[in-house]
RNA sequence: GGUGAUGUAGCUCAGACGGUUAGAGCGACGGAUUCAUAACCCGUAGGUCGGCAGUUCGAUUCUGCCCAUCACCA
C-alpha cells in the first residue's frame, strides 16, 4: 500500500518577523517533503505538509493595541508577511493556514468537548494577579516584583535570572504589572485544567514516549531521554495538570460553556495543524477522519525545535489518545540555529530576516543548500558560518555541480546544433551514482541531508573527474575527434542531469531550470533511472547559478544590524513561540513604560560602595556561574565575595585587579560560603548583547575609597 | 540548581562494538590546465580527537570528575 504522509512545521507566532532561525525548521521540512513527492506513486501515495500563524494570546493582543489596530488586523498583516518569506525560500506548503480559524475553533471546540467527557477536565478556583488599571489577569511574565529569596529587584514572576531561585508570582514582593506599571491585586478566577496528572494519561504516555512504531522510534533518542526526566520513574508522577484556559480579555477563542474563559494559545496552537489541514481537506476534498481516526494507516510527522518538544511530545499526543483521535507517528526535533558560533543578536547583524536576506538579492537556495549541508535527524544545534556559506556555496553548488553543465553545454549547441548522442551507460561516474541512489534517498528519508549532500558532492567529484580525463577541449580543436567530443558532452549532460535529480529536494527551483534547459518535465525521482536519448535536443545553456560575493553577506549583516536601531518595539522577538513571546513582550512592555521613578540622593548615599583589589580569586567547585573573590579593602579588611561572573572571566586574570563593590550589603548565606557584599559588573537585561563586563576605576584609586 | 546534548585539523563536519599510519570538504601551499562567470584536475602541509584521573596489555573511542557551549525544567 503507497504510504498517505501529513507532515507540520510549528507554527510561527504572528507578532514577528520570520528570521534565519525558523527557516532552518521550514527549509529542513519543505525538504523532506519534496522528497516524499518525488517519490513514485506505488511508494509514496500522497503527501501534504501543511502549516499556520499562530495567533492568539496576550502578546498578540498587546502588540495590536500598541499598533492602534484590531487583533484580526495585525494577525492578518503578518499572515500576509510570513506567506511572502515562506514562498521566497520555496517552502512548498500545501495549505498555510491560520488559528484563528473556524476549523480551528471547532476541532479546539470537539477535542475540549472530547476530553471533558473523558472526566480529563477540571474546573480549579485559582488566585492570580489583576491589573486593575488595565483590567486584565496578568500572566506570569507580565507581573514583576522583588525576588522573595534574595531582593533583586524586576523580576519576573516565576523565577528569578538573579539567584536563580523559583516560585510563584504570588511570593514577589511589591509586585508591579509590566503592562500598566499598577500594583496588582490578587483576585480569585476559575481556571480549567487538563487532567495530565490523571494515571490514564501517566501511563499512555510512557508507552507512547518508547514507542518503537512501524515508521520508527515516536522520538529520537536524546528526546525520549528528555521524555523521562519529565515523566519521571515509575509511579513517580511527575507530571501536573495544564491550565489551559485564560480569563477575558484575551484575544483566542472563548470556551464554549464557560463565558468569559478563553482557551490558552498553547492549547489551540497545535490544534491549528489539525485546523489546517481540514483547511486543506475542503479545498482538496480529502477525507479528513481516514487521517485522524484513531487507527489510521496515514502517517503524521511534526517537525519541531527541540524548545517546544514539552508541548508535542506530552500535551499534545495526550489530548489527541484521550480525545479519540490518532496520535503523531514520529515528531522530529531539531537544534538551534547560532550565526558564527554565537546566539543570534541583533546588534551584531546576524539576526537576519528572510525578507532582509531576499530583500538583499541573495539567492534562497544558496541557504537551502547550506542548511541541507549541515541537517542531521539528531537535536543538535546547527551553525550558520558566514565564511563558511560564502565557500560552501561558490566551492560545492557553483564551482562542481552549475560548472558541469556550464563545461560542456556550449560544445553541444555551437558543434552540434543543441541534440546530443547516445550516452554512454557504463560510464564508471554514471555507475557509481546508480548504486549509490538508493543510499542517498534513505539518507533522505532518514533527515541525514548532510549525509546525503556529502555523498552528492562526492559524486558530483566524479562528474569533474571524468570531464577532466577526456578533455573535451582538446578533442574540439583536433580534425575526426567530433564523435568523441559529441559523446563526452552528452555522457557529462546527462552525469549533469542525474545529480539535479539528487539534489531536487533541496534546490527545487534550479532543478527545475535545469530541467527547462535540458528540454525535458520537471524531473520526479525514478527519472534517474533513465538516460536522455540520443537526438535530444536541449535549449542554450543560460548560466544557472552566480556565486556569492563576501560584500553581499557583509550587507545583509550591516540592514539587519541597522534596521533594529530605530525601535525596540518593532524588532521581532528572538524566540517564535506564544510561551516565549511572552517574556519578551513583557520586556518591551516595561521598556515602554520608560525609567523607572526617580530617588533621591539620600537614597544613593546609602549604597557604600568602595575600591577593591581582588585578592584571590577561585572557581566554586559545583557552582555554574559563581567565582568566589577574596577582595582588599585597604583599611576596611577584606572581604568574600561570590560573584555571578564566572561565564566571562577566568579566576587566574582577575587577581590584582581593581573593581568597585558594595560594601554595606548584608551578608548573605550561600551554598558555597558566605558572600559578603557584591562586586558591580555591566550587563544588558534583554540577553541580546552577551557578555558581563566588570567594572575598574581610572589608574590611581586605592583599595577602600569610597565610589559616590 | 537539576536534566539532556555537544566539545575531533585554520573553518564546517564525518568516524571509531577500545587495537598497526584519526578522515572529508573548504581554506593554505605547490604543480598541471584553460572547455567553463579563475571554475576544474593532481599533489603537499596541518590534529598529544576540551582537561585530569580510572578501567585495560592497549583509550581519542568505556567510566568518573572538572572546564566550556547549547537547550529544557524548576
Amino acid at each position: 500500500m503507497p504510504r498517505k504522509i501529513l507532515v507540520t512545521s510549528a507554527l510561527p507566532y504572528a507578532n514577528g518577523a520570520i528570521h534565519l532561525g525558523h527557516l532552518v525548521e521550514y527549509i529542513q521540512t519543505d525538504i523532506w517533503v519534496r522528497f516524499q513527492k518525488m517519490r513514485p506513486a506505488t511508494e509514496v501515495g500522497e503527501c501534504w505538509y501543511v502549516c499556520a500563524d499562530d495567533t492568539h494570546g496576550t502578546p498578540i493582543m498587546l502588540r495590536a493595541e500598541k499598533e492602534g489596530i484590531t487583533p484580526e488586523a495585525l494577525i492578518e498583516r503578518v499572515h500576509g508577511e510570513h506567506s511572502r518569506d515562506f514562498a521566497g525560500f520555496h517552502i512548498g506548503f500545501d495549505n498555510y493556514h491560520t488559528t484563528h480559524s473556524p476549523e480551528t475553533r471547532a476541532c479546539a471546540e470537539d477535542i475540549y468537548g472530547r476530553l471533558k467527557a473523558a472526566g480529563l477536565i477540571e474546573v480549579r478556583t485559582i488566585e492570580q494577579y489583576y491589573d486593575p488599571v488595565k483590567q486584565m489577569f496578568l500572566p506570569d511574565r507580565f507581573i514583576k516584583g522583588e525576588c522573595p529569596k534574595c531582593g533583586a529587584a524586576d523580576q519576573y514572576g516565576d523565577n528569578c535570572e538573579s539567584c536563580g531561585a523559583a516560585y510563584t508570582p504570588n511570593e514577589l514582593k511589591n509586585p508591579y504589572s509590566a503592562v500598566s506599571g499598577a500594583k496588582p491585586e490578587l483576585r480569585n478566577s476559575d481556571h480549567y485544567f487538563f487532567r495530565l496528572s490523571d494515571p490514564k494519561c501517566q501511563a499512555f504516555l510512557r508507552r507512547w514516549t518508547r514507542e518503537p512504531g512501524v515508521h520508527g522510534n515516536t522520538l529520537q533518542p536524546e528526546a525520549a531521554n528528555k521524555m523521562q526526566e519529565w515523566l519521571g520513574e515509575e509511579g513517580e508522577n511527575k507530571l501536573t495538570d495544564w491550565d489551559i484556559s485564560r480569563d477575558a480579555p484575551y484575544f483566542g477563542f472563548e470556551i464554549p460553556d464557560a463565558p468569559g474563559k478563553y482557551f490558552y494559545v498553547w492549547l489551540d496552537a497545535p490544534i491549528g495543524y489539525m485546523g489546517s489541514f481540514r483547511n486543506l481537506c475542503e479545498k482538496r476534498g480529502l477525507d479528513f477522519d481516514e487521517w485522524f481516526k484513531p487507527d489510521s494507516t496515514t502517517e503524521l510527522y511534526h517537525f519541531i525545535g527541540k524548545d517546544i518538544l514539552y508541548f508535542h511530545a506530552l500535551f499534545w499526543p495526550a489530548e489527541l489518545e484521550h480525545a479519540g483521535y490518532r496520535t503523531p507517528t514520529r515528531v522530529f526535533a531539531h537544534g538551534f540555529l547560532t550565526v558564527d558560533g554565537a546566539k543570534m543578536s541583533k546588534s551584531r547583524g546576524t539576526f537576519i530576516t528572510a525578507e532582509s536576506y531576499l530583500r538583499q538579492g541573495l539567492n534562497p537556495e544558496w541557504l537551502r543548500y547550506y542548511f541541507a549541508a549541515k541537517l542531521t535527524d539528531t537535536m543538535e544545534d546547527l551553525d550558520l558560518n558566514l565564511d563558511d556559506f560564502i565557500a560552501r556555496v561558490n566551492s560545492d553548488l557553483v564551482g562542481k555541480y552549475v560548472n558541469i553543465a556550464s563545461r560542456s553545454a556550449g560544445f553541444i549547441t555551437k558543434r552540434f546544433n543543441g541534440q546530443l548522442t547516445a550516452c554512454d551507460d557504463t560510464l564508471p561516474a554514471l555507475r557509481a551514482i546508480a548504486e549509490r541512489r538508493a543510499t542517498i534517498a534513505g539518507l533522505y528519508e532518514a533527515r541525514e541531508f548532510g549525509k546525503a549532500v556529502r555523498e552528492i558532492m562526492a559524486l558530483t567529484d566524479l562528474a569533474n573527474q571524468y570531464v577532466d580525463s577526456v578533455k573535451p577541449w582538446e578533442l574540439a580543436k583536433q580534425e575526426g575527434r567530433e564523435a568523441e567530443l559529441h559523446a563526452a558532452c552528452t555522457n557529462a549532460l546527462n552525469l549533469f542531469r542525474q545529480l539535479t535529480i539528487l539534489l531536487k529536494p533541496v534546490l527545487p527551483a534550479l532543478a527545475d531550470q535545469v530541467a527547462a534547459f535540458l528540454n525535458v518535465a520537471p524531473f520526479v525521482w525514478a527519472d534517474g533511472a533513465d538516460l536522455l536519448a540520443a537526438g535530444h535536443a536541449i535549449r542554450p545553456y543560460a548560466h544557472l547559478m552566480t556565486r556569492v560575493d563576501k560584500k553581499q553577506i557583509d550587507a545583509l549583516v550591516e540592514a539587519n544590524r541597522a534596521s533594529l536601531a530605530p525601535a525596540a518595539t518593532t524588532a521581532p522577538a528572538p524566540q517564535r513561540h506564544a510561551e516565549h513571546q511572552e517574556k519578551a513582550a513583557a520586556a518591551s512592555a516595561q521598556a515602554a513604560m520608560g525609567d523607572a521613578p526617580h530617588i533621591a540622593i539620600d537614597d544613593f548615599m546609602k549604597i557604600d560602595l568602595r575600591i577593591a583589589r581582588i585578592a584571590e580569586a577561585a572557581h566554586v567547585e559545583g557552582a555554574d556561574k559563581l567565582v568566589r573573590l577574596r577582595l582588599d579593602l585597604g583599611p576596611l579588611g577584606t572581604r568574600q565575595v561570590f560573584a555571578g561572573i564566572k561565564a566571562a572571566y577566568d579566576p587566574a586574570r582577575l587577581v590584582g585587579r581593581l573593581t568597585v563593590m558594595v560594601a554595606n550589603l548584608a551578608p548573605r548565606k550561600m551554598k558555597f560560603g558566605m558572600s559578603e557584599g557584591m562586586v558591580l559588573a555591566a550587563s544588558d537585561p534583554d540577553g541580546q548583547t552577551p557578555g558581563i563586563f566588570l567594572l575598574a576605576p581610572d589608574a590611581g584609586a586605592q583599595p577602600g575609597m569610597r565610589v559616590k
